[in-house]
DNA sequence: CGTTAGGTTGACGACGATCAATGACGGTGG
DNA sequence: CCACCGTCATTGATCGTCGTCAACCTAACG
């Protein structure tokens, strides 16, 4: 699933607070986000701001936004993607199909994610909303093997970030947090999570009767796109 | 746009109630809605249910429930589907270049929805959202050619459709109906909805700074699925 | 007619937003 | 070294939107 050709691709950097790309811009490339966390996200006209999605390395962004970019991309630590045209991109895919499907599944995964949020922030409670976005995030990091040991990671976002990512005020996420560190659930301080009970954390994050998180993820077969 | 092929597709109706599939089922076939209204959704463990996209006639399904399906899909009105294998479909695809655009561009199309599906219910009040659900519905009727006049429509949906879709009580969709139509926005009664001031549904709406939704539209050259 | 499903309206309570004060840091300049 | 910020986290007090519960209405149907 690597890209022989990526080494020719072209390469852009972000530094943190940053963005790739605002609302409304017209995107012609397509990224992949070799190393780094971003975010896309949306804004009304009145100010208020919604994260829709968090992008770890591996991911594909910009595909979407054919036209004008239904949201903006800002970098949450420093980043680097790799960029093709999206003619390039297209047949790339072309030539090899085995990444096709590997595409095809990624987009699914995103997908699936975007359901989810729609549910959480839909159905669930603010402590339920905190818990399955950190158990999301532990998942999607478990995946691609960046979790520094198995029980405690570094989450480059500030209360704001999940606060506008689940449709809550700051004061609600660092209560919900608050509670759940009492209950012994997780630790996270300094920008730094700490999982002390994972099947509490799913309990506490109502899943839907689809998403098996936790169980022993079988390590991912199948690669992702990477440059 | 269309498919040539599509004559010798396997047909699959469906009646108002009835599901194509369930959560958590495994789909290897992919779906174009021809002809009535459906919805996905999807059910927490408690029973709440979160209603995640509308599917309007020339959208297709299943493509991204590749191993276990994220959501179910239930028609709304007598359904009928133009159902291929995944592989077949692929070679579809493959065979027509002009088709993976019209796909890529209906897959952006869906994103968008979802993005501001994921923005209306973390950001948006209550009124706002319903606002904003009727406008998206309209819309994509308009675009599609199938409201009966230019300020009337037919829409198949109960008020705990609508509810489910907004992560709202019905009561509350109920008072935000009444209160636009006694504010001379709208009219909704029997199913039959009459949008008397398209313009103020819009800033009822709050949209984001993206969607210019109402604009003139361009009657959409490009064509969707069809078969 | 009686029954049932769905819509409508009111009363009340709860969850989470808002406002405000305080604390913990890290950087900057005297 | 330490006063002075600015930013972000934390906690408490109060308020408002929306969920819940309940009663009633209407239309469809046997």
């Amino acid at each position: 699933m690597r890209l022989p050709e990526a080494r020719a691709a072209q390469r852009r950097g972000l530094k943190p607070g940053e963005s790739l790309f605002l609302q409304d811009d017209r995107v012609d490339n397509v990224y992949i986000l070799l190393d780094g966390w971003a975010f896309r996200y949306q804004d009304l006209k009145d100010g208020r701001r919604q994260i829709v999605d968090f992008a770890l390395p591996g991911d594909v962004v910009g595909l979407s936004e054919t036209a004008a970019a239904p949201c903006g991309l800002e970098a949450l630590t420093p980043c680097s993607f790799a960029c093709y045209s999206r003619k390039a991109f297209f047949e790339l895919i072309g030539r090899q199909p085995a990444m096709g499907l590997t595409l095809v599944q990624m987009l699914s995964h995103a997908e699936a994610r975007a359901i989810e949020h729609v549910t959480s922030l839909g159905r669930r409670t603010a402590r339920e909303r905190v818990a399955h976005l950190l158990l999301e995030l532990v998942t999607r990091l478990k995946r691609l093997n960046l979790m520094a040991d198995t029980k405690s990671l570094d989450l480059p976002l500030m209360l704001s970030h999940v606060a506008d990512a689940l449709g809550l005020a700051n004061e609600t996420v660092c209560r919900c947090l608050s509670g759940l560190r009492r209950d012994g659930v997780l630790v996270l301080r300094e920008r730094r999570l700490k999982v002390l009970d994972l099947r509490r954390l799913a309990d506490e994050a109502n899943l839907s009767e689809t998403d098996a998180f936790e169980p022993a993820v079988p390590a991912m077969p199948a690669r992702r796109f990477a440059a």
